[in-house]
DNA sequence: CTTGATATGTTATATGGTTACGATTATCAA
DNA sequence: TTGATAATCGTAACCATATAACATATCAAG
C-alpha cells in the first residue's frame, strides 16, 4: 500500500480532487458540508500537513468565519468523525485524509525533521497488536498508530554521504 | 507476552518490587533518583492508572514539594526518558512502565469503560507498520501505538448474556 | 407558521504544557 | 578548603489546547 506524502505530485489538482471526493460522498450520505466544513478541509488539504486547530482558526476568523475556537473544533470534529480528516495525538493536530475512502484505520509516519506527514493503512486487529489484545481478552475498536523518524529526504541530507 | 494490568494482582507488592528495582537500576546507571522523581513513580504505581500531570502535581504540593507544574513535568521526563514510566498521547497522561526492563516499545490497551491501561510489548519495525515505513524510505525512531476499546471485565459488565 | 433538529456564533473557563529566572545542592579538580 | 561547574529544585508568568454553556439562525417536515 503507498503510504503517499513524501513523493512529490500535482498539488492544486490533488486539493481539487479531494475536495470534489468529499462533496459527492457527503451527497450521498446527506452529509451536510457547510462553507465553514468545507474551507477547514480545504485548508487542510492545501497545508498538507498537520495543522493546529488553532492555525485553522487564525484562517477561519481572518475570512469572516467565527472566531472563537470552538468554531474551528467542531468544524474538524465533523470531518474526523466522517474520515475526511485525522487528529494525530502526537502533535494535537490534524491533518487531511489521503484515503478519502471507506472505514479505514489510518498509520502515520511523522517526520521529524521537516514535519511532513504520511498516512498509510493498516488492520489492527490483526498483526502484534491484534493478537496482543486477543490474549489480554480486549476488544479494541479503534487504533492510534503513529511512528515518529525521518523521511526519505531529511535522511538524506542528515547523512549526505552515507 | 502477557500485557498484564487487567489482571488482578497483590498490589501493594507491586509496588514496593518496581520502587526496588528502579532504584537498583538508578544505582547502576548513575541516576539520580531523587525524592520528588521517587515519590512521582510511587504515585503512577499506586495509581496504577493513567495519571496527568496535574494530577501528580495535586499530590506533590500537598506534600511539601515544589508547587508550580515544572516540577512534576519535570519529574515526569525524567521518568519517561529513562522508561520507568510512558506517557498516553491519546489521554494526556502518564503511566508507570510495568516493563521495567531495557529498551522497549510500549503497545498501550485503553479501556474506556473503566480507564484501565495494559501495557504490552511490540516491535515497532516489523509488522505491517514497519513494511509502510519501508515502503516509504521512512525511518521509524520511536512508535506511539493505543489502541482504544474495552477489558474483559467491562465487555462481560456490558453484554451480561453474551 | 410552528416545531424540532442542525448549525453557527459568542463568552467564559477548564486543562495541559513551557519559558525564564533565581536559589540550592552535588561534584570535583586545584 | 575553595572555587568552578553542572544538576536539581523552586517560583511566577505565560502560552497552547480544548470544552461548557448559552444565544441565535436556518431549514425541512408536519
Amino acid at each position: 500500500m503507498d503510504p503517499l506524502g513524501f513523493a512529490q505530485h500535482d498539488h492544486r489538482r490533488c486539493v481539487a480532487t479531494a475536495l470534489k471526493a468529499a462533496q459527492a460522498h457527503c451527497a450521498r450520505h446527506r452529509l451536510n458540508l457547510t462553507p465553514v466544513r468545507r474551507r477547514v478541509l480545504e485548508l487542510l488539504l492545501e497545508g498538507h500537513r498537520a495543522m493546529g486547530a488553532y492555525d485553522i482558526l487564525d484562517h477561519l476568523r481572518r475570512e469572516g468565519f467565527g472566531a472563537q475556537p470552538p468554531v474551528a473544533y467542531r468544524a474538524l470534529d465533523f470531518l474526523v468523525s466522517h474520515g475526511f480528516a485525522h487528529k494525530i495525538e502526537r502533535l494535537n493536530a490534524f491533518i487531511a485524509c489521503t484515503h478519502p475512502a471507506a472505514d479505514h484505520t489510518p498509520v502515520f509516519l511523522i517526520c521529524r525533521g521537516c514535519h511532513a506527514v504520511a498516512e498509510a493503512q493498516a488492520e489492527p486487529t490483526r498483526g502484534m497488536l491484534g493478537r496482543a489484545a486477543e490474549e489480554a481478552g480486549f476488544e479494541i475498536e479503534q487504533a492510534v498508530v503513529e511512528a515518529i523518524g525521518r523521511c526519505p529526504s531529511c535522511r538524506a541530507e542528515a547523512a549526505p554521504c552515507a
